[in-house]
DNA sequence: TCTAAGATGGCA
DNA sequence: GCCATCTTAGAA
């Protein structure tokens, strides 16, 4: 499949629940300071916007979670039971708490540091949101950063005629706002943290 | 200050 | 089903 345009800021400036499901089928492109370029396409997303009592950003801004409020088009890099990290694309407009957790990817090629005895089965090394900071080395340095080309992580538009499958569903792992159905993924794909 | 819980993942 | 591991929000 071919390169697919960048996407700029302007068209995550949206609410977050309609930039989501947008967003499956895009590419996540992960540049390594060394030059090395691994892609994954992103099959699995989850939207957090203000009024929602699960968005990290519910109550106020808070040191941890001010990424969240950035600008459109960066990111916002988390840690979750001391061990894991969790990579958002912030949306909507600067000063709203408003993100698209990226849940799973499926990856153009492996990278060769992964441990194949943890994880046989390839299309699977980046499916779930903390598997995928592993393997591509996300952590909250990259937290604020902006999105762009040559940058360490950049967005790549998906094909334009590609006929989506979708499924919309609840949000997972969480305990309050269970009911918005803020997951989307793509439909059959084996590379989905939970189908 | 103290403490419980967390947008998870791996193993028994 | 249990636990690693540690930061943070919210309570006291």
């Amino acid at each position: 499949m071919d390169t697919q345009p960048t996407i700029e800021p302007s068209w995550l400036a949206r609410p977050a629940p309609e930039v989501a499901p947008d967003l499956i089928g895009c590419t996540l492109v992960r540049q390594f300071e060394d030059g090395r370029v691994f892609r994954g396409l992103i099959v699995e997303t989850e939207a957090y916007a203000p009024g929602d009592p699960a968005c990290h950003g519910y109550r106020r801004l808070s040191d941890r979670n001010r990424h969240m409020f950035g600008a459109a088009g960066t990111t916002y890099v988390y840690q979750i039971y001391g061990i894991h990290h969790c990579l958002n694309i912030v949306t909507d407009e600067e000063g709203l708490p408003s993100a698209v957790l990226i849940r799973a990817l499926q990856l153009d090629s492996i990278p060769p540091w992964v441990d194949r005895t943890r994880e046989p089965k390839a299309h699977r090394v980046a499916a779930g949101p903390g598997k995928l900071c592993r393997i591509l080395g996300i952590d909250r340095r990259l937290s604020g950063q902006t999105l762009y080309p040559g940058q360490p992580l950049s967005l790549e538009h998906r094909a334009p005629q590609w006929q989506l499958d979708l499924v919309q569903t609840t949000r997972i792992g969480i305990s309050q706002g269970t009911d918005l159905p803020w997951r989307w993924y793509l439909d059959r794909c084996s590379a989905v943290s939970k189908p």
